[in-house]
DNA sequence: TTCTGTGAATAGGTTCACAGCT
DNA sequence: AGCTGTGAACCTATTCACAGAA
């Protein structure tokens, strides 16, 4: 398949949440300029993102908001639902692990690990956390094609390498370091307080 | 002053962090190869980063680690500290309040408001958690450059508005919608879902 | 010799502008 | 008339490649 930029990616998420609540309203079509609108670019942006997977909407008309949901769902593969474990229970893990928007996209978590003897057994949202030691065992009868990574920066690379070991195939890191990953895997790592310095230079530079 | 990609800003986040560490090692000089190592990037790429702002290294020789680190912090505008006030005491918030990164980085959460008369009042790491409505006239008294928006997306753009009306020139938000601001305000967002379906969709399309 | 600093070349993403359906 | 789909033009970011300083 042709290579499509993040950039292209983010946005047909973005599109996504818009016409799930244009479906909600009951309306049957939308155009690139509304999209656009809402997701805060322009309309020829919209059609170029959607062209590179198809032909989706009506010449003057717009696009068919049931027809063009379902095609971004299928693009991004949410027809399907992901298992997810999650690595670290700490104040990050918890946040996430009730976080609404994960399960509403069918994205489960599935298992929480932990190396703390005092989290350890504890139970959260429904699951209780595990020794990190049965990550590997754990993996192996019940595969996982996601992991989010929420430890300590020190503990980061060294659980990577062994859920890569274990066969997980995408990656959501919260802790603040770059992670190596053999080409196969995917890695994203969200860092907040890199954010931040973004907002800090924005402010120094006016 | 010339406009700076943000990806070069991200960039320079990144090896600030690297510096930091090469400081603590004591170690005298670095060289652009092995910043992009550490970063994951390229030595040109480090060397044309910094080049947008001097020429701070030696041929031959590489960077001086400790004058490199003060002027990167100088250009990310870290050499002052920040007031940030949090709006939105949900698990986010919580996860983000404990955040050992913000502190360590001169950002300094001043105060945490929330809508829920069964959250105002708590105390959270040794704030207490104040009535979302006295914002504006906080704010009068004790001006807050910074703003992390960590309500549910239905609050999120009013909150907006009121922290720009105060003065708030920059925010990071953590609520799942695009937030319209006035040009002279700063936003960057957050969105975990989204990360996820970036990731969803590598793993359905290779 | 080593490694920086930087124009020039390349690649990649965005916007333009218009032909072509409905 | 209205709005899509798309090549071409434009603009921005990255990589190359080399002159020049230590």
């Amino acid at each position: 398949m042709r290579k499509i930029s993040d950039s292209t990616v983010r946005r047909l998420s973005v599109y996504l949440r818009f016409l799930e609540q244009a479906n909600a309203q009951g309306r049957s079509t939308i155009s690139s300029g509304e999209l656009a609108r809402l997701g805060g670019t322009t309309s020829a942006q919209v059609r170029k993102d959607l062209s590179f997977f198809g032909s989706f909407g009506k010449r003057g008309l717009g696009y068919a908001v049931p027809e063009l949901t379902r095609r971004i769902r299928d693009i991004l593969g949410l027809e399907r639902g992901y298992r997810v474990v999650l690595v670290g229970a700490g104040r990050m893990g918890g946040a996430l692990v009730q976080y609404h928007g994960f399960r509403q996209r069918g994205f489960h978590i599935t298992a929480i690990y932990d190396q703390d003897a005092r989290k350890i057994g504890s139970r959260w949202n429904g699951l209780v956390v595990r020794d990190v030691k049965h990550l590997e065992s754990d993996l192996k009868k019940d595969p996982s094609d996601i992991a989010i990574v929420a430890t300590p920066a020190e503990s980061a690379q060294q659980v990577v390498d062994r859920l890569v070991r274990s066969g997980v195939k995408a990656i959501l890191n919260f802790a603040p370091v770059p992670l190596n990953v053999p080409p196969d895997v995917e890695v994203k790592t969200v860092n907040m307080a890199l954010e931040l310095e973004t907002l800090s230079y924005s402010l120094a530079n006016r």
